[in-house]
DNA sequence: ATTACTTATGAGTATATGCGCATATGTGTT
DNA sequence: AACACATATGCGCATATACTCATAAGTAAT
């Protein structure tokens, strides 16, 4: 696979976009978090999260509508899960990257190479 | 390295939504597939984006205050380039994933493995 | 200093979005 | 049916953010 300059088309764009938004908000982060370590319904993850119903409720509806999540129903009981583990992914991917800048960062205050909070 | 389940302080959580959300802007985006191909100054980005010359100073601004470009002065000019090249890896996790999310669907209105349009 | 050019920014506006409250909808039990 | 429980959603509010216009700030040349 060469690395091609691969360019999106405008539409492509826009839909990457709306995922990367979606997963722009803290308590949807904090949701997928919750879920990394297997599904969980609905007042399982508003416990966990410390969410209010409601709340908790719409951000599992813009993480299952973006195919991040999927839903299941389990008698009185919706349960959602990871359906893209691929979002774990990008969260280190990120990760990695914030680690590298903030390490430069600290590198700044303590020149000598050496590791923060040595 | 062990796949640990990673669990991310809120502090932590609070940053990397911040990256995503920049990242979740089509404009910002197009911007950075400007860039990717070589640095360029802001009149160039301007042109390229067709985005208003503030409003492309305004987009510069966060990308590079989220360490995802750097900028350089050369003369008159501001040169942007990117500084964080991690971003295209989320980028095309993010294709990839989107791809399979379609091709999913697709394959829902032509269950015989065949290309949508049969 | 004045001028031309490039980039950044303050102000105002419109829209989007997260939140809480109340309530509707759905599901199972009696 | 009536009730209890779980989840979803309409509504209003507050805030954030993208956009435009006008203008400030930085740089180089005359």
């Amino acid at each position: 696979m060469a690395k091609s300059p691969h360019v999106l088309s405008d539409e492509a764009i826009i839909l990457v976009a709306a995922r990367f938004r979606v997963l722009g908000e803290p308590s949807r982060l904090r949701i997928l978090q919750c879920l990394r370590n297997g599904e969980l319904n609905v007042s399982q993850l508003v416990e966990a999260t410390g969410l209010t119903q409601a709340n908790t409720s719409r951000h599992l509806q813009a993480l299952a509508e973006a195919a991040i999540l999927g839903r299941r129903r389990e008698g009185p009981n919706v349960i959602y899960f990871i359906s893209d583990p691929g979002i774990f992914d990008l969260c280190e991917t990120v990760c990695g990257s914030l680690q590298r800048k903030f390490q430069n960062h600290a590198r700044a205050f303590s020149p000598t190479a050496r590791a923060p909070k040595a």
